[in-house]
DNA sequence: TATTGTTATACTCTATAACTATA
DNA sequence: TATAGTTATAGAGTATAACAATA
């Protein structure tokens, strides 16, 4: 037996695969906006959910909160978010897109979809609406929140495993 | 305008989250085996092309030679692979699996089918299969090569960007 | 002079935990 | 006493660059 397969094309590989190469040119494309991945998550939760505290932000992307002030503040400075007082509880602030915040959205889909169209090259209209049924298949039986990134946490530490020993 | 939908169910999106998910549940599977990822893309390759170097091992699997140093010592010690010194070339160790890295690899396919039955539990054979072919459709045109992830490279500093300003 | 493998160093990023202000 | 947000610190992990041995 001298040849032996590297994979007999495993859709799981295949999945991660791509999914890794997706995720690292989707970031290459938001350079030119200055943002991350994780900005986008968030500037896309708060137009969804205007107003939530940087706690329910947190817990929703699962984001660390202490590593969520840094990208807020971030965020704050180029006036594309806002921190509002809550006037129920001071504690809280009420988290909210500014105009710029909502403009930069726009431009966010736009890279989106030139990004999809890129990565979606091969496939024709039909192709792409079965790999669509049967990726949301998935995605709803392995619990994935719709528009929850797993790489929005910062797995450090002894978090999934990287070393070996 | 009240709702506006988080994503219309982006194929892109999708792939990234999936695939993210998929490789983060598949390297928790791995720490029973106290493997990483790189780990067994190393191993797989060795199986595939026993006797190279630790140059052609770091280009073909994209990761930087200075890392391998310390993921092959590792790998070593554990008796999982050997290097051998290369008779042509006293530069060079060629590197090879040993029987035991021959068995890992054994109980590594164990684990990999079980990550992957786990992950398309939600699919019949035939969905299985046209994901499958999809998924080699747009893993050709993007130019992935077989068996390597992108994960294996570290991207740190500056690489794929993360920070935003 | 160039290349392989190695090591030392510096840098980036993250979570942990302590801290404040409010409740 | 508990919670939201913040800050300081320490730890893990990486690439960069200098190094020794060999070509």
């Amino acid at each position: 037996m001298i040849y032996k397969e590297m994979d007999k094309s495993q859709p799981a590989f295949l999945l991660s695969q791509i999914g890794a190469h997706a995720a690292s040119k989707f970031a290459e494309r938001l350079v030119v906006l200055h943002l991350s991945p994780p900005d986008v998550g968030i500037l896309r939760l708060l137009r969804m959910a205007p107003g939530i505290s940087q706690q329910v932000l947190s817990a929703r992307l699962q984001i660390h909160p202490s590593r969520l002030v840094a990208i807020l503040d971030n965020l704050e400075k180029r006036n594309l978010i806002e921190r509002k007082p809550n006037p129920d509880d001071r504690r809280l602030y009420s988290l909210h897109l500014t105009k710029d915040g909502v403009e930069i959205l726009e431009r966010i889909g736009k890279v989106a979809r030139e990004h999809q169209d890129a990565l979606l090259a091969s496939l024709n209209i039909d192709e792409r609406g079965s790999l669509t049924a049967l990726l949301q298949k998935i995605a709803g039986e392995q619990g994935l929140t719709p528009g929850v990134h797993p790489g929005y946490r910062g797995l450090g530490k002894g978090e999934t495993a990287r070393r070996s020993s």
